[in-house]
DNA sequence: TGTACATCAGTGAACGCGCGTTCACTGATGTAC
DNA sequence: TGTACATCAGTGAACGCGCGTTCACTGATGTAC
């Protein structure tokens, strides 16, 4: 190996999210990285200001990602009940893709100025076709619903909390959103 | 202070949640619990295994109160329907007025062999419900979309995720909730 | 093409930290007789 | 009521640990002339 790496800020991106896989967001440490990616323990510090900078990192890599997989999911839908639909079923399955992605992003609360990751972007998609259905009053309420359901469920997979033999595989997990699914899209339609 | 504490068991609980509230799950130590408790750090293991069992023993706490308010909710609403609906604002309720025990009850997954705390009872209560509505066939379903809506917006809005102006006080989230609730009645009506 | 130099990614030693857990102990409590 | 004893809650010293972070450094890269 040579001194320079070439590209470390992607191996440590990497490297976390494997550990985080294995051992929980708790588990991740800068040093263990850094052991992954082949490389002393202070070299991290070239490209991330703290271990909450590589965790920021993730969590806006995820946001992007939900972003355009609610976005491209939208777009060919006519109807604004469609496109709802269209998200929470795009939601599901990118929390399912990524689960580590997910997690960092929606673990942990807030700060209470509004600090930290935001997904204001993915909101406003809800809010400008929640507004099309049920008028600008009722938007907010309606997309509150119409995130919370496969905001709840997304974390209900991932967290294995529901019974076990209906989520064994992403496969099984995903016959078993769709299929919950079924029931929101009753009052969208 | 005596030598002996008295309570400590439930003087431990009840620092381990307000720490909890403070610092988050990751900031929990068993030696400031002790601290809090006033007593030497070692005297938190006379009364738990270890740092797991003090947050199990929180969690099976949540779970009992969940259950029992979600049952007195229900138990009073004569269709099946109806008890969805309650089940859903009191679970939501919970979560508001228990968020450090609702957050300790699920946050992270759950270990594959189905170890580890789970709301069987308070499941039951909503598949017992969803058959009647769905059938059996798709009672799963049905449950699965009556809990993931409150449980996604409690962690929303437990985590400060939606927009701060609605979710600044107590009251003002459970507005919103009820709100978004509404839609959710619509297809349960 | 060659040389001097600035830049900056990666090194390795070192610091201080609080933590979980164990252990032999000590002091209080309550019970059997 | 009094005494001996078992029980067990709480003590305090000690262990080992991996971590985050800082620092002066070294070696590679690339650019100006």
């Amino acid at each position: 190996m040579s001194y320079h790496h070439g590209d470390l800020r992607s191996a440590l991106l990497e490297a976390a999210v494997g550990l985080i896989s294995e051992r929980g967001i708790e588990g991740l440490s800068l040093r263990e990285c850094a052991r992954i990616a082949g490389v002393s323990h202070a070299a991290p510090y070239r490209h991330f200001e703290d271990k909450d900078a590589l965790l920021a990192a993730i969590a806006g890599q995820g946001f992007q990602w939900l972003t355009e997989a609610a976005t491209a999911a939208m777009a060919d839908r006519a109807s604004a009940k469609d496109r709802l639909d269209a998200y929470g079923v795009a939601y599901v399955r990118f929390a399912v893709e990524n689960p580590v992605h997910f997690r960092v992003m929606f673990t942990g609360e807030r700060k209470p100025g509004g600090d930290g990751p935001y997904p204001q972007a993915a909101f406003d998609l809800l809010m400008a076709s929640a507004a099309e259905i049920a008028g600008e009053k009722e938007a907010l309420a309606t997309a509150t619903a119409a995130w919370s359901l496969p905001h709840g469920l997304a974390m209900l997979i991932l967290d294995r909390r529901l019974p076990p033999e209906h989520v064994a595989t992403p496969a099984a997990a995903e016959a078993l959103a769709r299929q919950a699914f079924m029931c929101w899209r009753t009052v969208l339609r």
